[in-house]
DNA sequence: CCTGATGCGTC
DNA sequence: GTCGGAC
DNA sequence: GTCCGACGACGCATCAGG
């Protein structure tokens, strides 16, 4: 028997998902509300309501953010209100400030008087024609398939299918939540569905596995050539003392490298690269595809390693020069004379026909040993933390970011009792930087003044210098006062943007400082966050942009400039 | 043909 | 990617 | 312990518009 199920009810459920505090009650609705919708729903609802539309093995992307849907707002209610004036700005999100909007430009629509009212499958076909449209004039096209659709539209509808559209729900219920829903729903076990998940590539197709075939169904997924699978995460760690337990035993202790994650797809002559979030990016790394048909010495392989820059020091390169290289499409043999691309490889998950991903580390590892002429990434395996440290040193001196620790025991999947895989960074100096300005911020954040940019004084100029923006490291109770503070020194406000007297100080931690076009200053930190409010500090007491191109150009000393 | 704005995907 | 908050 | 949503910098491709 076919189902219609209308999007208002998939709206209304997400309603009632952004007000349901409890997890377990969100996953109960939506596991019920899975198994009542029909088969060919199931990707599209799913895409709903965890905000992500196509599903990874699916090519498709909408190109459409903000900027297009608010021109399309604005031709939608024209001169109906004086509001419109007003961009959506500090207080609101753009999804629901809209729905206000278009409540009060058309009072008598409501969801009950609408002609025929949406479904969930004629609007997932209106956002496969966005993201289908491409090429001269594309944006217009677009747009004219937003206008229909959002002229259909109740005010709720409307909000949420913003909030699709920009992909960003904020119900508290993404990809974790759902296997669990898609579980209950099913009556499935719950490994079983994150195993599938993990094999499948994504969470939708699972569910609609799930649906078709139940457990059965479920059970028979398992890894296929040139159909990625989702890769194996690391958990963070402080140090290395908090993995080296005395119970803890041998420990795969691996360089981190600073690159991008790849897996490797390999049948005979047929490669495949694919990359962390399971695009394909072979057209980009040419000389890594053809030099995996040989260097894999098997006919069949998914393998995964790092793709980093490499100098021609032999040094690695800053992680901005391989960025040059991973989403290019043109130019490419021209680039790669300048940036020559390292793969070292550290997993394999399928060999000559036979799927690896239940064997422990320590044979998958041995094997990949046997069949790669690609490097591996350096490893040793010990059980002393003071080996493990010293190890460490050498990753870090060698320019790499710090090292992966790695229970040799573990399957290629998340255990049940957490994680087999930790990663310790090293940790730089943090610099003590002056707030310049400010953004208000959005959902949980709104009201507060969240965004922060940071500069350093340069003696050189005069002026304070912008180095960054952050947002992180501050508890709710340190945002409401630093609001207060910057409140009190503003001098202008431009857009969402308040400007401030230079006399907070925070000390800021950062991985990384970058080569930057953006900022006058010509650097930019990397995940910046704020350590501490220094209150204890005046601007002529913090850092200077001086002593942060010290520890910039500091960087080169184990890096590679080209 | 060039430039700026926008969106995406890497970390 | 990093962080704090909520469960 | 786990999940989620706050948002960072960068470089590329693509499109709009001159």
């Amino acid at each position: 028997m076919a189902v219609t199920t209308t999007l208002l009810r998939v709206a209304e459920l997400c309603e009632g998902l952004e007000r349901t505090r409890s997890r377990t009650e969100k996953i109960r609705k939506v596991a019920e509300f899975l198994s009542e919708i029909g088969e060919e729903e199931v990707i599209p609802v799913v895409g709903m309501i965890t905000g992500k539309i196509f599903p990874s093995y699916d090519r498709k992307v909408l190109d459409v953010s903000v900027g297009i849907l608010w021109d399309n707002v604005r031709a939608l209610i024209g001169s109906k209100i004086a509001a419109l004036e007003s961009e959506p700005g500090t207080s609101e999100d753009f999804p629901s400030y809209v729905r206000g909007l278009l409540a009060r430009a058309f009072p008598m629509r409501q969801a009950t008087l609408t002609e025929s009212p949406l479904s969930v499958l004629e609007v997932y076909k209106l956002y496969e024609a966005i993201a289908s449209s491409r090429g001269p004039s594309s944006r217009r096209k677009k747009s004219a398939i937003l206008d229909a659709l959002l002229r259909r539209c109740t005010p709720v509808e409307a909000e949420f299918v913003l909030k699709n559209l920009i992909g960003e729900m904020r119900i508290g219920f993404t990809e974790g939540l759902m296997e669990e829903a898609v579980s209950q729903a099913f009556n499935i076990d719950g490994d079983l569905v994150r195993r599938a998940v993990l094999v499948l590539g994504d969470v939708a197709l699972a569910g609609l596995e799930a649906k078709r075939g139940g457990t059965h169904a479920l059970l028979k997924a398992k890894l296929t050539l040139f159909h990625p699978v989702k890769p194996m995460l690391a958990a963070n760690a402080n140090s290395l003392e908090e993995i080296f337990t005395p119970t803890a035993g041998d420990l795969m202790v691996e360089y981190k490298l600073d690159g991008a994650r790849v897996q490797i797809h390999k049948d005979g002559d047929n490669v495949r690269i694919f990359s962390r979030r399971l695009t394909d990016i072979t057209d980009s790394l040419p000389e890594i595809s053809k030099e995996a048909i040989d260097s894999l010495k098997v006919n069949s392989a998914v393998v995964e390693g790092e793709v980093i820059a490499i100098g021609r020091d032999d040094k690695p390169m800053p992680f901005q020069h391989l960025m040059r290289r991973l989403t290019r499409v043109r130019e490419i043999e021209k680039e790669s004379q300048k940036v020559r691309m390292g793969l070292f490889l550290f997993d394999a998950l399928f060999l000559d026909g036979h799927i690896m991903i239940d064997e422990p580390l320590r044979t998958r590892r041995e094997r990949l040993q046997q069949v790669s002429r690609f490097p591996l990434v350096t490893e040793i395996v010990t059980s002393q933390l003071s080996e493990a440290k010293a190890f460490f040193e050498k990753s870090v001196e060698a320019g790499h970011e710090g090292v992966m620790v790695k229970n040799p025991n573990s399957p290629y999947t998340p255990g049940i009792r957490g994680k087999q895989w930790f990663k310790v960074k090293k940790t730089l100096e943090t610099l003590d930087l002056v707030i310049v300005a400010a953004e208000y911020g959005y959902g949980r954040r709104t009201g507060w003044l969240s965004d922060y940019h940071l500069a350093a004084y340069d003696s050189e100029s005069g002026r304070f210098m912008e180095v960054g923006k952050t947002f992180k490291g501050l508890t709710d109770e340190e945002f409401r006062q630093v609001t207060a503070i910057l409140k009190g020194t503003a001098t202008r406000t431009d857009g969402n943007v308040v400007s401030v007297q230079p006399r907070l100080v925070v000390e800021v931690a950062f991985n990384e400082i970058q080569k930057s076009t953006k900022y006058e200053s010509g650097m930019a930190l990397r995940f910046a966050r704020i350590k501490r409010i220094r209150l204890d500090k005046s601007p002529g007491e913090a850092d200077t942009l001086q002593r942060v191109r010290e520890i910039y150009e500091r960087q080169f000393s184990r890096k590679s400039y080209f």
